[in-house]
RNA sequence: GGGCGCGUAGCUCAGUGGGAGAGCGCUUGCUUCACACGCAAGAGGUCGCAGGUUCGAAACCUGCCGCGCCCA
């Protein structure tokens, strides 16, 4: 074994016979139990980020924990398409050849995403492979692939059917880049800078103005009436009047509505019916009309002033405004005034509220009100469990979803129309007509939201509709792991549509992760320059110490999870680490399944660290069953660093390098036990290197196979760590007094007679992890005394027992007011009481020991 | 405006009713035959502020301040 561990060549070997072996592959039908995930598809046209790195590493130790622990495991990998994002990559690349979709036709465009889909698409899912994870690449999943397609159409029909799938006129989300529709959780809202306007609408009759506010002020060209709060006492005699257009010389009628607020502005506000969305809701209520003056690319289009036509939308904000001003009608202009305006969430586009003729809605009311239920019920829980709170809200306001996007990348709605005006929808491609044989039908031009169809991704990628083995094996699946920014987009449909169209949720559990942020807290950008590119990690410092980095700070109940490099560097040193503690193990380990020697040959030192493995395991399974990655990561860190090699290693280096065969066979065998076992409580974490040194042991075929080690409470043994700690106390006194010492300049070591009865027995241990010859003798109250000649250091040694002593003797005050105070006597419970008596009684011998040796230096 | 989260060592975070901790960084010494991606010894904290509950609060409650996120 080399001084350094390897990660690139341990990667390069391991993974491919773990897929040769199919160890990754779940079997169904099975006896055991079954233990599923599936995992969040990332868009098809996507690289690994961070994110997607820490997702995946979640996940995976998951998932490799409960295959060791002898579920039937499957974790079902894929990706989805990415309507828009594919969409428009694939248009770039046409762009720079001249083209432009419409002019290569549909079909033609199709083939050309398919093309660059098949070249570029199965990126990113090598690069999943490339942090170790152990999904199932047999059951790999594509949400445009044949399953699937007819999943969504199955789905589609079904609920058209059922009237939950409606087409209606409404008022949508428009992305004026992207040219189609978005549904509402696909709208950012962000805060912007912008102006806000209060100008005045002249009375028809002109006997005065009523003056309005608004943020866009372009929009009023749209305008088709004026609105007041029905109570509002200042325009209670304006209702009914009207007021005439300063642009284009309509007369406008001033209406009472209670969506208006009258704190906002003037109290009165202008309708734009055909772009916002209150609006929208007031003139349904009121008969206002509608007035679209945008085109698709939010041109100013329609019936308006010559001038403003073809004028884009911000040019018109500015050559409106300069118009009222001419006229003498703006009465102030605040500017900056802050707002949330709508952004695309994929272009970052201004969303425009806008009429884009017929879309199709999934009617929500019937499918929310059982996916809170399920919540409410326990059928799914949220971890951490505040999340749930959160979905239960959103679902309460959630309006009906717009599925149908101007795109032709995407799933085709599945309905026809023919010439006779029928319409209908099929889950195969129909020849005619349904309802009066004619051939002459057409199918819609839309496609369906992506989020349509990875809402069914937990058992369209199982088989539904069919009624697989997989389906009945796997479903309702194990966990859902996610991100919070997903949660309604992704999460909430996932748990509707499971209900409605399976019949169960699709998951028990939804882990919530939080987001990786850059070590100041920001999100990681390019434009930042502070991202952290997961593959050039896993190049540079391997996959195990990328994963073990991630999972350290995967702490469920931070929203923001700052990662630097400095974390990931950390976790290739802790391979390392791991990697020649092996080494050293090796040295004296013959192969073979490590075996226990029996408990009446096991020392001190053996019966303290089996203890310590055995509190470690106990500690990583509790955090594990609470999804606590970060707790596990360093339970199992501080153990194997802290206890097994600090101080297990250490010490057993007397009988490893002793003349006794027999005690260097026992030490080695109690070692490579404890190792092994901590291997595999690692290996979730940091798969490759657990397996290239597993694999020296020859205790079986893989590691990814092994067992996850059980918990043995018999060896818990709080008297060996008792005594083990005092001599651990002593030892770190010896160094301290020698600290900083040139190795020539230590003398010997006398230690108190006083712990000659509990520690000598073990005075080679003490000598060995001292690092000095040491003698028992009588030292007058204080523990350690050194020969130490150097009157600097002695003077720095009596500086640091002074002030140790000074905080020691400051401590048992509160403790004595305690044991002093009769109401702590009375009610706190007996043991702690005495917890604090012997506090007290260990803190003052403690610092009478400080008092002696300060005596000593002098 | 409503909701949620966070505020603990220089940095990033665990800890949730009776001992203030980890990683990284910092200081000093050490090429000790597993590891300098290391070893040892240290320095460093009024646990955001103010009240309250309790025998006892970093933790529970209330208010305030600051930061962030989501929704409207």
């Amino acid at each position: 074994m080399p001084p350094q561990y390897e990660p690139r060549a341990a990667e390069r070997r391991w993974y491919p016979v773990w897929m040769e072996r199919g160890y990754f592959r779940a079997n169904a039908p099975t006896d055991r139990e079954p233990f599923c995930i599936v995992l969040p598809p990332p868009n098809v046209t996507g690289r690994l980020h961070i994110g997607h790195a820490l997702n995946a590493t979640i996940q995976d130790v998951l998932v490799r924990r409960a295959r060791m622990q002898g579920y039937e495991t499957l974790w079902v990998p894929g990706t989805d398409h990415a309507g828009i994002a594919t969409q428009v990559v694939v248009e770039r690349e046409l762009r720079k050849e001249g083209l432009d979709r419409r002019q290569l036709g549909r079909e033609a465009f199709l083939e050309r995403v398919w093309a660059w889909k098949e070249r570029y698409g199965g990126e990113i899912v090598e690069q999943v492979k490339a942090l170790g994870c152990s999904c199932d690449w047999s059951r790999e999943r594509f949400t445009m692939d044949e399953g699937l397609s007819r999943a969504v159409r199955v789905a589609f029909v079904r609920m058209y059917e059922d009237g939950l799938i409606y087409r209606g006129e409404r008022l949508i989300n428009w992305c004026p880049t992207d040219q189609t529709a978005l549904s509402d959780s696909e709208v950012e809202h962000v805060e912007v800078d912008g102006e806000l306007v209060t100008f005045r609408y002249p009375l028809a009759d002109g006997s005065g103005y009523v003056a309005v506010a608004t943020t866009r002020v372009e929009t009023m060209l749209g305008d088709t009436g004026i609105a007041v709060h029905p109570d509002d006492e200042r325009y209670r005699g304006l209702v009914g009047r009207k007021v005439r257009h300063p642009l284009d010389g309509r007369e406008l009628p001033i209406v009472a509505d209670p969506a208006v607020d009258p704190s906002f502005g003037t109290g009165a506000v202008k309708v734009t019916p055909a772009h916002d969305p209150t609006d929208f809701e007031i003139a349904e209520r009121t008969g206002l009309p509608l007035r679209n003056i945008l085109a698709a690319d939010a041109t100013i289009d329609g019936e308006v002033p010559e001038e403003f036509r073809g004028m884009d939308r911000y040019a018109a904000r500015a050559h409106v405004l300069e118009r009222l001003r001419e006229l003498g009608l703006v009465d102030r202009v605040e500017r900056p005034y802050r707002h949330a305006v709508g952004h695309c969430y994929r272009c970052r586009s201004e969303i425009e509220p806008w009429l884009s003729g017929k879309q199709w809605f999934v009617a929500v009311d019937r499918l929310k009100e059982a996916a809170r239920e399920a919540a409410r019920d326990g059928r799914v829980r949220f971890v951490p469990e505040r999340w749930a709170r959160n979905y239960d809200e959103w679902l309460a306001g959630l309006r009906d979803w717009n599925i149908s996007r101007q795109l032709w990348w995407g799933h085709r709605i599945p309905v026809w129309y023919c010439a006779n005006g029928h319409e209908f929808a099929a889950t195969e491609d129909p020849e005619v007509c349904r309802e009066c044989g004619s051939a002459d039908i057409e199918q819609d031009p839309d496609v369906l939201d992506t989020w349509f169809s990875s809402q069914l991704w937990p058992f369209s990628t199982l088989g539904w509709p069919d009624d697989t083995e997989d389906l009945r094996t796997f479903y309702p699946t194990t966990v859902l792991v996610t991100g919070y920014e997903i949660l309604y987009l992704w999460v909430a449909r996932m748990i509707m549509s499971g209900l409605y169209l399976v019949g169960d949720v699709p998951f028990r559990d939804v882990l919530i992760h939080g987001l990786v942020r850059d070590a100041r807290g920001r999100k990681m950008s390019k434009s930042l320059g502070n991202v952290i590119d997961p593959l050039d990690m896993v190049e540079r410092y391997g996959a195990d110490a990328l994963r073990f980095a991630l999972a350290w700070i995967a702490s469920p109940d931070q929203q923001n999870l700052p990662l630097k490099e400095e974390f990931i560097e950390a976790g290739r040193n802790f391979a390392n680490k791991v990697w020649n503690a092996a080494r050293l193990v090796f040295r004296a380990f013959e192969q073979g399944p490590p075996e226990l020697p029996p408990r009446e040959r096991w020392t001190l030192a053996d019966r303290w660290l089996l203890s310590r493995h055995q509190a470690c395991v106990a500690e990583v399974d509790a955090a594990l069953d609470a999804y606590r990655l970060d707790v596990a990561a360093q339970a199992i860190h501080r153990f194997l660093w802290s206890e097994f090699c600090d101080w297990g290693l250490e010490v057993a280096k007397g009988r490893l390098y002793g003349e006794d065969p027999a005690a260097r066979a026992d030490a080695a065998q109690v070692l490579a036990w404890v190792l092994e076992r901590t291997l595999r409580l690692l290996h979730p974490f940091m798969p490759f290197v657990t397996e290239e040194i597993w694999q020296r042991f020859g205790a079986g075929e893989s590691i990814v196979i092994a067992p996850w080690p059980e918990g043995r409470p018999e060896d818990r043994d709080p008297e060996a760590e008792a005594v083990f700690d005092e001599l651990r106390e002593v030892v770190s006194d010896v160094r301290a007094h020698q600290a900083g010492l040139p190795p020539e300049l230590r003398g010997a070591v006398e230690v108190d007679e006083g712990v000659r009865e509990r520690l000598g027995p073990l005075l080679e241990d003490l000598e060995l992890l001292a690092g000095a010859r040491i003698r028992f003798a009588a030292l007058g109250g204080a523990r350690v005394r050194a020969a130490v000649e150097d009157p600097a250091r002695l003077e720095a040694l009596a500086r640091s027992r002074r002030k140790r002593l000074a905080e020691i003797e400051a401590k048992p005050e509160r403790k004595r007011a305690k044991l002093a105070n009769e109401a702590f006597l009375a009610k706190a419970p007996p043991e702690v009481v005495e917890k604090e008596r012997r506090d007290v009684a260990e803190l003052e011998a403690e610092a009478a020991r400080l008092a002696a040796e300060l005596a000593q230096l002098g």
